[in-house]
DNA sequence: CATCCTGGGTCACTATTGGGAACTGTGGAA
DNA sequence: TTCCACAGTTCCCAATAGTGACCCAGGATG
């Protein structure tokens, strides 16, 4: 950490993304820690939701179904940290606070948008892949069983 | 489960993208499932290695830095079940088992390119986002604490 | 002949993470 | 006076990720 964040080693943008991948699949690569954080389960439900207009915590709450308070405000503060998402909070009482994607964090939810674009055109073959895997699972534990 | 996937409830495809988020945040949806499974830490960098080339079990484990046996193993099988990754063993001593992506898991390798890109991108952003944060937050902690 | 090695796993165990529920703090409402 | 709203925080426990030892089969080695 104390002498980390070297950035500039070898792999300039120009090249083949040939040799990108070597450098990203290192442990102490940047990218892969960032990668980590934004694909995750929960980051990616907030900021989709996020992009349509700004919510409060507990309509998040509700609107992300299956989250806990405590991931949501993990996530969150997360989300906060890396600049993508804007937090609002109004000294009243109760309490309110409002959460907003960045500029940056509208940005990641374009990329994210193709990603989410991509299972959904892809949901029916991975389903159908998923039966047929276990279907021929199910044959070989027969053999194996029998 | 007994009565779910159901999947065809008003959000066809040529709607605003707005309400497909409402579904997609639904505990029981089943794109939202896929992604948890893709978006994944290891997914990710296996899909990503295995673009280049076809690789073995020990060289995927060697390129994957930090990643365990177990875990290769699972997320290889996860790949292998929804048809993105396919598992090529030939019945020699020592065994070889060749991994390799699929055409659907080629298409998915150019999206999760575009999160990768976006990630390098905004890398420096990320960066001083949290530089600034925690500077942020260490001055209120000091603050709540003098 | 006995032993070891190799590669792709599995199994049993431990470390970490996530979920659930209870608690906090403040001011207005009942 | 007690209760409630909202946005958390804290604590405990269960689930999950990750670790290291072990397994299999046959060919090379001693």
């Amino acid at each position: 950490m104390e002498e980390g964040t070297s950035q500039e080693p070898g792999y300039c943008e120009g090249t083949e993304d040939f040799d990108v991948w070597q450098w990203h699949s290192r442990a102490d690569c940047e990218v892969r820690q960032i990668l980590d954080r934004i694909a995750d389960k929960w980051s990616l439900l907030v900021i989709a939701l996020l992009e349509r207009r700004s919510l409060r915590f507990s309509e998040l709450r509700k609107e992300v179904e299956g989250i806990s308070q405590r991931m949501l405000t993990v996530t969150l503060r997360q989300l906060e940290r890396d600049g993508l998402v804007k937090r609002k909070a109004y000294p009243v009482v109760p309490p309110r606070v409002d959460y907003e994607l960045t500029d940056m964090g509208c940005t990641l939810h374009e990329t994210i948008k193709a990603l989410v674009t991509w299972t959904e055109e892809h949901q029916t073959a991975i389903a159908a892949a998923r039966a047929a895997y276990d279907e021929r699972t199910a044959k070989e534990r027969e053999l194996l069983g029998q």
